[in-house]
DNA sequence: GGGAGGACTGGCCACCCGGCCAGTTTCGCA
DNA sequence: TGCGAAACTGGCCGGGTGGCCAGTCCTCCC
């Protein structure tokens, strides 16, 4: 059939290691029905480095940080939180504060920012 | 030197388009020296959609708001970003309540993370 | 010269936050 | 069967946060 509809995916390479997009830039150029945005623009896609630093899941979060964690990502307070779960809110003090702990965190809006950039929470 | 060190690339997909994903995988498939990461596996770089809310400027925060923004990403205090930037703590407090207005948040953690969701500022 | 907006500062105050202490139940596992 | 982990709850309290009021300096622009 012939390509007329050219569903050609435009990539945009957002890597900052230089070798690494280089090699990908290489490899990619040449495959056919994709092509690599031209500075500016738009793309479908970006190819974004994926950080070795610490990767999570050995940060271990029970699945109540989880609920938590996720409420205080949308500016939840311990308030509205322990409404949403339907716990006190000294229980949501307390497993705030294990996630500081964990997440090494100086307050909650650390905390969110650290797991944000982990991965742990998508934003 | 011999490539023993076989320089693979592992990608990623985090798309969620189901068609838009489909079509990168079969493409992506086939490209030698690239390859999709396995579930769970860690990968070097990831594809991620480059959705259309192409963050334009609308906001228009100052470059104040933007000092202030900064450091509240970091998780700092008002007296902590009062310090850092020579200010006082009632100036910090002023920035910060434009920020939440300009930002539509409720409290300082949801306007670090509307600023992020927007392109604003990067954690 | 007068207005508008930005940056800056102060006081006051209700509320929230995080850390401390204490306790309970339930569950799975050795 | 006992023991740890997780989840849950309470009181207390110092300090942080955000909203309100007020004001002073600028600079840009009509």
């Amino acid at each position: 059939m012939s390509e007329d509809t050219t569903p050609e995916i435009v990539l945009a390479l957002e890597i900052d290691d230089p070798a690494l997009a280089d090699r990908l830039a290489t490899l990619l150029g040449n495959v056919a029905g994709l092509r690599l945005a031209a500075p500016g623009e738009t793309a479908m896609a970006s190819v974004v480095a994926r950080d070795p630093r610490v990767m999570p899941e050995d940060i271990a979060l029970t699945q109540r940080e989880l609920d938590v964690l996720a409420l205080m990502a949308e500016g939840a307070s311990n308030k509205m939180i322990a409404r949403q779960l339907n716990i006190s809110v000294h229980t949501v003090k307390f497993h705030v504060g294990s996630l500081l702990d964990k997440l090494d965190a100086t307050g909650r809006t650390d905390a969110v920012a650290h797991a944000a950039r982990r991965g742990v929470i998508e934003l």
